[in-house]
DNA sequence: CTCGATCTGTACGCTATCGAACATATCGGA
DNA sequence: TCCGATATGTTCGATAGCGTACAGATCGAG
């Protein structure tokens, strides 16, 4: 844990005003987050929200078949667990841990007790949330009308604003059950990717080579969801 | 304006508390809501909340290219414009009347006051949002994994949960718009299920003859959708 | 250095949905 | 009663993604 990042790497703490974040310092756990970690299943109370600083969360849900489908991501511009301040206090949903890294987490409790003085944590709060809801909005758009080329795209630029630097590590095999379509699948999108020069990859190493070309290439919801990530959340932009 | 249903048969009206349903009474203004009405627009910020009694609300993203997908509906257990208390005053998605009726409505100044004393009325509308989320996310996991013939029974009873009786006034082209599929699409899966005595239907009125039936050929995604209003709103089952 | 495990690439037939064009049926107003 | 508008039904070729099976490549542990 030497090397543990500062919290406020994290940008809904460090959009905290000075009297909240004195309050929550010594509260917040720092965690670490391997891949496939899950920080809560369907149905299930939350003990803890977590504030990723270099992990990504993928919120996914699974169906009785088995096949998944990722609802939304979550990195250091967000929080995970939502629900618990929302209301219900769980989900149908599961939080997986998709891109390994580290966060910090508050104890369920505090948090409600937190929100519930309704200052500028409950509006920086709710504000994300409201975010987090174009984003899942804009994937039911996603899943229904573009073809895995652009989804792929997006999915890739969504990932990447939620790291530092341009490589990331992940299977296919991983962002099929993400994108929930075969790995072949995206095996195949892939290929096209690389070979139009976008992004060079092997066993699960992916480095973005063209950011632009990208860009170009997804359909009009990576631009929908990062617009109004930014209009919703300014102080993003701090770090 | 003599046959105004009493607000409270809109659910969240319903639950108010004595002092908010006395405050509130005189500043609901009744509004009838025409198929084809929109309440709100892309990026436009909203002047007011809108409480369905007999309504039903469709939330759908139109894209560049003028095709179209549903992310949620609203009737008389909910609220439209729930990004005025979230924050941010305006969505990228655009809020339609899909069944005829009539509603109230309150001014958004008076919303956001209410919503800002952070008491009971906060509390009830972050967990009819809760719900909404969980809608858009199922919206999204069907559209990736499951056929329309079962996305159509899944919109039927949703629908048909929002109004009394077994009576829906929809054509199958409205119906394509929604679901975000061709209308060929819909008169296709409409005739199975037609074939199979679940519904019958003529030139835009659709009668559900079979409800079990409907149920049993849905996919997961609507029962997950009706657990989870019925955990978060209970009082829905008041009226 | 070798072997098993993991990751990526390729092929093939299948099906759901698409896009477009056109046929039929029913409603409501002139 | 007739006509245009609206709603529904049918057909057909095209295609994206599926399921399955298998082949090659590369990594790491022993």
């Amino acid at each position: 844990m030497a090397d543990m990042p500062d919290p406020r790497k994290n940008h809904l703490l460090a959009a905290l005003p000075p009297a909240e974040w004195h309050r929550w310092q010594p509260l917040l756990e720092p965690v670490e987050l391997p891949l496939g970690q899950v920080l809560y299943e369907p149905g299930r109370t939350l003990s803890h929200v977590y504030f990723p600083t270099t992990a990504i969360v993928s919120l996914l849900y699974v169906m009785e078949d088995g096949a998944s489908a990722e609802i939304a991501v979550v990195g250091f511009e967000g929080i995970v667990g939502v629900s618990l301040f929302m209301g219900g206090g769980s989900t149908p949903s599961r939080a997986v841990v998709q891109s390994a890294g580290l966060g910090y987490r508050l104890a369920a409790d505090v948090m409600k007790q937190e929100f519930n003085r309704a200052g500028p944590v409950l509006h920086l709060l709710l504000r994300y949330t409201q975010a987090l809801i174009t984003q899942m909005a804009q994937t039911a758009v996603c899943n229904r009308h573009h073809s895995l080329d652009r989804q792929l795209c997006r999915w890739l630029l969504l990932s990447l604003d939620r790291l530092h630097g341009n490589e990331l590590s992940m299977t296919q095999e991983l962002i099929a059950n993400m994108l929930g379509v075969r790995r072949e699948g995206v095996t195949e999108a892939a290929l096209k990717l690389q070979k139009a020069g976008l992004i060079r990859y092997a066993r699960g190493r992916i480095t973005v080579l063209d950011r632009p070309g990208l860009e170009q290439r997804t359909c009009e919801c990576y631009a929908v969801v990062k617009k109004e990530y930014d209009r919703l959340l300014p102080d993003r932009l701090a770090t």
